[in-house]
Parts: C-alpha cells; structure tokens; sequence
RNA sequence: GGAGGGUUGGCCGAGCGGACGAAGGCAACGGUCUUGAAAACCGUCGUGCGGGUUUCCCCGUACCGUGGGUUCGAAUCCCACACCCUCCGCCA
C-alpha cells in the first residue's frame, strides 16, 4: 500500500507518479476523496467515544440513587456512537478495497513504456559459437538422461517436469553453489513453507490482484501455493517492529505458478513451468539504504551467473511491466543459444514500503517507527539457470563443459558424459 | 480424529464488569554513587490513527490472539474462529 498520508499532503506528486503507471487524475482524486471521508469520520466517533466515555465513567462513581437516571442518558450516547461507527466501518472498506488496489509508486529513474521498453544497462561476456549444430536443453538432457518431459506431462499434466540422474545432481549442485555465494554476502539461508495464508499474500501483493496466477488448496485448508518464497521470506516479520536493519535472507522452495494467459507461449521445454525450484534473495533496509541495496542484490545475481560463465544483459525494467509492489526492477537475460535469445533468468525489485505497509513490518527508529523497506531478487531459478547453462557450454559430443566455479560443487569438470 | 489446558506490553507474569494502557519482575535506556566496573538507589520505558503546538511535547481515541455479541461501561461475561501446549489414536 502506498501512505495514505501522501494522498492529501502530496495529491499532484501521486496523481503524476500514478500517471506513469496508466492512472487518471480523476481515479487518483476520487481514492483522495475516499480517504478524506474515512478521516472525517474518524474525527467524529473518536469525539462521540469521548462524550460516552466520560458519562460511563461517571456511572461508576455514582451513588445507587443516582444511577439510574444517568444510565437512561447514557444510552442514547451509545446509540450515537453505534450510528457513526457504523458509518465509519462503511467509509472505512470503501476507501481500503480502493486503496489496496493501488499499485507502488514507480521510482522516478525507472524508464517509462510497456514490455519491450526496457533499456539495457550493459551486456556481459561473449556470444557463445558453435562449430557444430546447435541442440537445446530438451535435446541434451533428456538424451543425457536428465530431464523427462513426457513422464511430466502424463503425470501432471502440460508444463510439469522430472528431473532425473545427473539433472538431479545438477540442480542440486546449483543450489548449493548459489546459497554459498548469498550467505558469503550475509544472507541466511532459508527453507520455507511453500503454503501459506491468504494474509501473506496479501502482504506482499500478490492478493487480490494476481489471484488468477496462483494455486490454492480447496476450502477444507483454504491455503495458497507459493510462486516464489518472497512471500515466506517478506512473512518472517509480519507484524514485527525490528530494532536492526538489515536482515537478509535466501529462500530455497519450489516455486508454483498457474501460468494463466500463457497458452501457447514458451511449450517447449522447462523454460515456462508450473512448479520449479528457485533460491531467492530477500532483504529489510532503512529506507534510506533501499537502492544500494538493489544494486547489492544484483551485484549477487551478477556474481552467480558471471561464475557460471553466462553471456547476459541486465535490462532496467519500463513502470509497465512492473509489479504492483514493485518501485523499480531490474532483469538479467541470459543468452539462451537454443533460443538464439536473451531471455529473463533474474529479477530484483525494490518495493521500497508498499510490502512493508502492508505486513506491518517496521523498523524502530529515534523518533518512532517507520515502514522498513524491503528488496527482492532471484539468486538462481532452477530450470532457466540449467537451460542457460547446458546450452551454453555444450560440446559436439553433447556433453556439457562445467565452469570452474561450479566445478567443486559437480565434481567434475564435465556433465552428461 | 478424540480429551483437556492456554493466548495480557521486548520477555516473564498479576488482573475483582467501573478510577486498567493494564500490578510486579526481568531486560533496555538516562542519572546518582564509584578511580573504573559491578551492586544499590532514582527516573524513563508499547503501538496505530486524528488533532494541537510544531519536533520538547500536549490532547482525544483505539488496541490485552482474531472477529462478533451482551452492557451506560468489557482484558474481565457470551459465541465463533485461529494459533500454542499436554495426553490418547493414526502416521513419514
């Protein structure tokens, strides 16, 4: 949620800031209007409590005699205030269901646009060349015995996988290499819940307005599945007052996405799966340290995809294709040679308070509380990560060249031999 | 799945329907004492919202797991739900 408080100290910096984001002026003004109400209302029971307050009191130090009478008086107070707190209940959800709906403030150096408009910030490494055909991940791992498509789809149904044999011992190494690197860089590692409450995701903006992306137990648990443990992780300190900043984690989970809306985009492969694994990369900062920290995050992801020897570009994200939570994000797109496509491995965004306000995690300060801001980022999805390296290094044998920096965690310094 | 016991401030813990935002203890912070430290003693010591002075604070209101209800008045009574603990059953 953005601060309320912004919408009548600040209206035109909103209605601007909204703009970029596809708002009107007069969708901005009429969510003011609402949050004008509920304050005014506010106002009016806090003083009509205070005239029933003060007569029950007085009731209390009354003789018997006196009572009765100054009860009868007393009820009508209570009906008055039953009156305007029901007026404040109504004027109360009207400007909450608006107000939860409103998207983060977009970072004024965010570049403006829709998906597409990104800008490429710089490209690293070089093309790989292959003096031999070229086969895509699907080709090397399942003839490798690694990956099993097929088995997947009888299973579960499109856009489900096995990993299998040496895929098993790839991804595991990967992990294991990728929480090295983050706890090197002081997050701790992490193994969540992959279900949770609804009131976590609405935490972190996932509820209400991604609701069609997600998978949800029935009502018997009424939970819902994770896409990413930036939920779990961002839910540690729901409700919190934390006295130390930073607080960093890295979440290992699978990763559960519907995949609404995608018919017929990404079918080949593990590129654009239902459930995958992913270590994500979470952190609490003063406010004042949020962008730093975002580019701490990245200089992480850049670490873990620079020692797997990728060729990539980061992208500055455009506000259109940001999330709701988000301020600003960056991508790295990894050169995918099956593809002969730089396509997304990584994503952090910064989402500043919006999270942070509404999970109610704050930070203890001189002078009160604040609002802590919080970062994400993706240290290392699994499938899209095996994708970019298998393709990468393979050799016209089909085997694959391991990095040296993932060597030690393989074991060998080739793969599907 | 069955039976019982719980949920109070950072932590422990008391709390009679009326003067309770809540005893007491611990921790923390400031001070006195001390060469220094400890001990002792004194003081401060929750959060949200609104308003006022405008940043030293002051006023109002709300919050004792969550949501309802009863009442002039609820931490205290009633109902529902969530969570925790113990025992029994089942189980990786």
């Amino acid at each position: 949620m953005i601060d309320p408080r912004l919408l009548r100290e600040d209206l035109d910096g909103v209605t601007a800031a909204l703009a970029r984001r596809g708002w009107s002026a007069s969708d901005v003004a009429e969510l003011a209007d609402l949050e004008a109400a509920h304050r005014d209302l506010v106002g009016k029971v806090d003083q009509a409590r205070a005239r029933q307050k003060e007569a029950s009191q007085a009731i209390g130090r009354a003789s018997a005699e006196d009572r009765p009478a100054m009860i009868a008086a007393a009820s009508e107070l209570k009906q008055e205030v039953a009156d305007l707190e029901a007026a404040l209940a109504e004027a109360e959800s009207a400007f909450t269901e608006a107000h939860v709906r409103v998207p983060n403030l977009p970072d004024p150096a965010a570049p403006d646009g829709n998906e597409g408009d990104g800008v490429v910030l710089r490209t690293v490494g070089d093309r790989p060349t292959f003096d031999f055909p070229v086969r895509d991940h699907v080709d090397l791992l399942e003839a490798a015995g690694a990956l099993d498509m097929e088995a997947g789809a009888k299973v579960s149904g499109a856009r489900f996988f096995y990993l299998t044999g040496p895929g098993v011992m790839l991804e595991l190494a990967l992990v294991r290499y990728a929480l090295d690197i983050a706890a090197r860089h002081g997050h701790t590692a992490v193994m969540p819940p992959v279900l949770v409450r609804r009131e976590a995701m609405f935490g972190t903006g996932f509820l209400p307005t991604d609701e069609q992306q997600l998978f949800r137990t029935d009502e018997r648990d009424d939970l819902y599945l994770t896409g990413t443990s930036e939920v779990t992780l961002a839910g540690l300190h729901m409700g919190d007052i934390m006295d130390e900043v930073p607080v960093r984690y890295a979440g290992y989970s699978p990763c559960f996405r519907r995949e609404a809306g995608t018919y017929g985009k990404d079918t080949r492969g593990m590129f654009r799966v239902h459930q995958f694994d992913k270590v994500e990369l979470f952190s609490f900062v003063a406010p004042e340290d949020g962008p730093s920290e975002h580019e701490r995050l990245l200089a992480i992801e850049e670490e873990v995809f620079g020692g797997l020897e990728l060729h990539y570009q980061v992208v500055d994200i455009p506000i259109g294709d940001l999330g709701g939570s988000a301020a600003r994000k960056f991508d790295i797109e990894a050169w995918m040679p099956g593809q002969e496509a730089f396509r997304e491995v990584t994503s952090t965004s910064n989402t500043t308070d919006y999270q942070a306000r509404r999970l109610n995690t704050r930070l203890r300060g001189e002078h009160g509380t604040t609002p802590v801001h919080t970062l994400n980022g993706t240290a290392l999805a699994l499938p899209r990560a095996i994708i970019a390296l298998v393709e990468t290094h393979q050799q016209a044998d089909g085997t694959v060249r391991v990095p040296a920096a993932l060597q030690p965690y393989v074991g060998s310094d080739i793969l599907l031999g």
